[in-house]
DNA sequence: GTCTATAGCTTGATAGAC
DNA sequence: GTCTATCAAGCTATAGAC
């Protein structure tokens, strides 16, 4: 098990984007984490940011596989009812934690990290992403026939957000409950993840929006006074 | 209208960091786009850090105080009654919303800045956020009486996340919806956030956890190939 | 309170020996 | 492929005149 010195700077770099993010560490503490020469940063990978896409890359398309193919799974399974919304919730956010669980320390960064870049807005993430996100978006348009497009778009929206979210790590559950949950418990997490997104899917499908003039109204008169 | 220079850089910092994180912004940036010189920022705030903190200081106890309002407004309406969770969700989110949309491009900012900042977990925060937190957990508690406390405790998490990732501004939405959706129609989002989020925590609050055996093993099974 | 000037350090990147 | 040595630029922070 020698890993090549690629790999021991990829291993390092996604470790600390994934703790600390792109500009707070340095390429001097990736090399010294992987335990080689500051030089060969630069000449396996050519600049900082490269090593950053290179990192991203390693291992997008597996998780795009992966949900590509339970998406599939589910829809030989259907024949050609639509899928039930659960299902597609399932098949999108199971890869990430099927790998967050069994795939090692690796892609326990590798989750953190992508989770992080949601805010980053990289190219390669897109350009990776985009396709698997449209099929996605076309099994959820068909599981909600009476819903309007936007509604369709906020719901997968919210979904990637709710998923990064909690696989990016801050562990504020933890301090709000009094240790009693962890985002460490990943499964747990995930259960009622699935389980909060779906019934906020089936709201969204129905067309309902809730009517926040009240409210608005409310605070309107308190900045007043 | 003429700011003093504490506000003028306070007002610069906040957009800087709202817009590319606090490693990525120097503040000679800061200076040069507040237009003061260097070394007033050192003279005022007395370093990086502390600016930072200052700038998030600057609106969070008004944010803090317009959610505590309004949900007292809501339990005086209820009276003995645990409130409606769609209540509950709407004094959480709409102060966001409301000086978002009102208070000018300051706020805007903000909100930005403070979402991007959930993966910091800085002290300020938690410790300025946390009492607000709590009062809110233990109205959702109230009124979702059958719920594990577990559900409770994710609902809440699931909430801010999703709020902190609807305002953070990363225009995802906008690209793969073809330009149909974007988050610059805040109230739209905030409509179909709101229900998102109520018909999430009353699916919770029924102690359903979606189960995940099924996908994880079909996944396990496409790996093994 | 505001300015200039600069100290002292870290950064990403490269040149050139081996 | 790997090393040492180093560059030029940028950074935070401070000292001291006004």
């Amino acid at each position: 098990m020698t890993l090549s010195t690629a790999d021991k700077i990829l291993n390092a770099a996604e470790e600390l984007f994934s703790a600390s993010g792109y500009d707070a560490v340095s390429i001097r503490q990736i090399t010294q984490t992987a335990g080689v020469k500051l030089a060969l940063v630069h000449y396996h990978f050519g600049s900082k940011e490269e090593l950053y896409r290179a990192v991203i890359q390693r291992r997008i398309g597996c998780l795009s596989e992966c949900r590509m193919r339970l998406l599939d799974q589910y829809l030989d399974e259907a024949g050609a009812e639509p899928l039930a919304i659960e299902k597609i919730v399932q098949a999108f956010i199971t890869p990430y934690l099927f790998w967050h669980l069994h795939g090692g320390s690796g892609w326990r960064s590798y989750s953190r990290l992508v989770s992080r870049l949601l805010m980053h807005d990289l190219d390669i993430l897109t350009r990776q992403f985009n396709p698997t996100a449209e099929r996605f978006i076309a099994e959820l348009r068909r599981s909600m026939p009476a819903a309007r497009e936007e509604s369709v778009q906020w719901g997968f929206d919210f979904m990637v957000g709710l998923m990064c979210n909690t696989f990016s790590e801050t562990d504020r559950i933890a301090t709000l409950s009094h240790g009693q949950c962890s985002v460490e418990d990943k499964l747990e997490a995930c259960q009622n993840l699935v389980s909060f997104i779906t019934a906020g899917l089936i709201q969204l499908a129905a067309n309902r929006k809730s009517d926040l003039t009240d409210p608005l109204e409310s605070i309107a008169r308190f900045t007043e006074l």
